[in-house]
RNA sequence: GGCGCAUUCGUCUAGCGGCCUAGGACAUCGCCCUCUCAAGGCGAAGAUCGGGGGUUCGAAUCCCCCAUGCGCUACCA
């Protein structure tokens, strides 16, 4: 069993891509068949520059493994259809040898023309095949004109053609509404059509899983096998994936890309989970899941057949679940890079926290913020205040305007000093030490206590818990930001 | 215009003739927990199964018609 992902290197991948490449994937591997990549650049002129690399990357990161491609190679390469021209020109001309297809002279303006002309009347846009039966003369009198053919599909003209999917079942069209459509373009590139089914035979592909919008041209598909001899595969076509407009996802819409996701630091093992619920279920009502679970339990028949709306706040949820499920260490990693763009620095480790070395304080912050971000992008707001001066907001400063908060903080202060060391534990007994004696003192309630010093230490009112914020920003960092507030205070007064 | 595909809570879906007064998850709202936010726990609200006809003792599930949405209709894939 051998499936194949085809996409064209058009442009960044987008999810809609991914998710075919995905369940090809799932297939082949849920099955112990081969995942064929290979790379459809037919169309010269919208070929652009680093897609090939950027589709690589793409299956790469997501954890999807070809087994043959351009890049590893394999028995059936080439697998770049720019290198395969000969074979689509020899057997576009096999076709033309056996009558199944024929030469076009007709220009581009005049199929245009043409075109729009139908479309004023109403009528069904086609081809008139004016060049279906042209005459060895005729042919000879347009060459000599130097005139470049491109080579049609002989489309029978009567009887009905049947088609099978392996979700929807049998089909058939009258063949009446198909046209001559071209195989081989005047530049020598084969289009879709044609280089997909000689690609297809020759590289021994079983089951064509692609997206839905092939399924109106699957019966020119099967034409061409049928006239070739060749046997067809099986097909699957799989729903589309729409954006909230409800629309087919195209190069417009940016943040369906899935580079776009992947530097936002959404985890590869959550989006795949999530792209994979979009159109298939396990059947069991699990939904978290790794790859290797959705390798157990992939089947064709849990497969939909209707289009997902894709929805940014279940991915979020996907993406914290999965976040979750990481060990810390490698969360701290992946969060690496964002501080240091946000920052300039990677860390804001001091001497006197309660740490003894960047890497825990790293890991103590992640552990601290990671449960209320959606994606690892969203980390250096959580953290702003560790690393920069803090902006003290509006419900902040009320806080501190109250008259308890000048006795909270001489008290922490004292305290904080007395404190032999950071360690969140100690730090979070100090608290509770403080919250008792303020209790008893001045009979402050628990909240009074900790949101002047919240509101002192990060400039807001919510955040980490207080003593990991401590904890984190070390004895000389927190001395210093009480002080200031203090002095504020007592200029105030 | 022609051809095709789709249609169950806002979203992803379960359901394949009686188990459905339609289940789960995300999002929403409330309560609990709690120094706050988040997470977590508990709960609520949310779909007359696009509409109309059939078939059947019985239909979200089968059949027909309609509507709507989307896709294809290129020397693009």
């Amino acid at each position: 069993m051998r499936v194949r992902f085809a996409p064209s290197p058009t442009g960044r991948p987008h999810l809609g891509n991914m998710r075919t490449a995905l369940f090809n994937w799932l297939f082949a591997r849920s099955r112990g068949g081969a995942f064929v990549l290979r790379i459809e650049d037919t169309d010269q002129t919208r070929r652009i520059e680093g897609a090939v690399e950027a589709i690589y990357e793409s299956l790469r990161w997501l954890g999807l493994d070809w087994d043959e491609g351009p890049d590893v190679g394999g028995p059936y390469g080439p697998y770049i259809q720019s290198e395969r021209l000969p074979l689509y020109q020899e057997w576009a001309r096999y076709l033309v040898a056996h009558d199944k297809a024929y030469y076009c002279y007709c220009s581009s303006e005049r199929l245009e023309q043409m075109r729009a002309e139908q479309l004023t009347r109403g009528v069904p846009p086609r081809y008139d095949r004016r060049c279906r039966n042209l005459t060895a003369e005729e042919r000879r009198a347009l060459e000599a004109q130097g005139i470049q053919p491109v080579i049609r599909f002989k489309t029978p003209l009567s009887g009905r053609t049947e088609y099978t999917d392996l979700l929807l079942g049998k089909r058939q069209v009258r063949n009446a509404t198909l046209d001559d459509f071209i195989l081989l373009k005047s530049d020598g590139f084969p289009t879709y059509h044609l280089a997909n089914i000689v690609d297809d035979h020759f590289m021994r592909i079983t089951h064509v899983m692609r997206a839905d919008e092939w399924l109106p041209s699957l019966p020119r598909h099967i034409l061409l096998y049928k006239a070739f001899g060749w046997e067809p595969p099986a097909f699957i076509h799989l729903p589309l994936i729409v954006n909230k407009e409800r629309k087919k996802l195209s190069k417009r819409d940016g943040d369906m890309e899935l580079d776009w996701y992947r530097r936002q630091g959404y985890l590869p093992e959550a989006v795949a989970n999530f792209l994979a619920l979009m159109g298939w279920t396990p059947g069991t009502g699990t939904e978290l899941m790794t790859l290797d679970e959705m390798v157990q339990s992939f089947s064709l028949e849990r497969l939909s057949r209707s289009p997902a709306v894709f929805d940014m706040e279940r991915l979020a949820w996907f993406n914290r679940q999965h976040l979750k499920r990481r060990p810390l260490s490698e969360v701290a990693a992946l969060c690496r890079p964002y501080l240091q763009e946000a920052f300039g620095v990677e860390t804001a480790w001091r001497p006197d926290c309660g740490f003894p070395d960047p890497e825990a304080w790293l890991s103590a912050l992640v552990e601290a913020v990671y449960e209320e971000i959606a994606c690892l992008s969203e980390i250096p707001g959580a953290v702003r205040f560790l690393f920069e001066d803090i902006v003290m907001e509006l419900e902040a400063q009320q806080v501190l305007a109250e008259p308890a908060a000048g006795v909270v903080l001489a008290e922490f202060d004292q305290r904080l000093r007395r404190l032999a060391d950071l360690h969140p534990a100690s730090v979070q007994q100090m608290l509770a030490d403080l919250r008792g004696a303020l209790k008893a003192s001045h009979g402050l309630a628990g909240r009074q206590v900790m949101f002047p010093l919240r509101a002192a230490l990060t400039g807001r009112l919510h955040g980490p818990q207080l003593h990991l914020i401590i904890a984190l920003l070390g004895r000389e960092r927190c001395l210093e930001r009480v002080a200031r507030v203090r002095n504020v205070l007592a200029e105030r007064r």
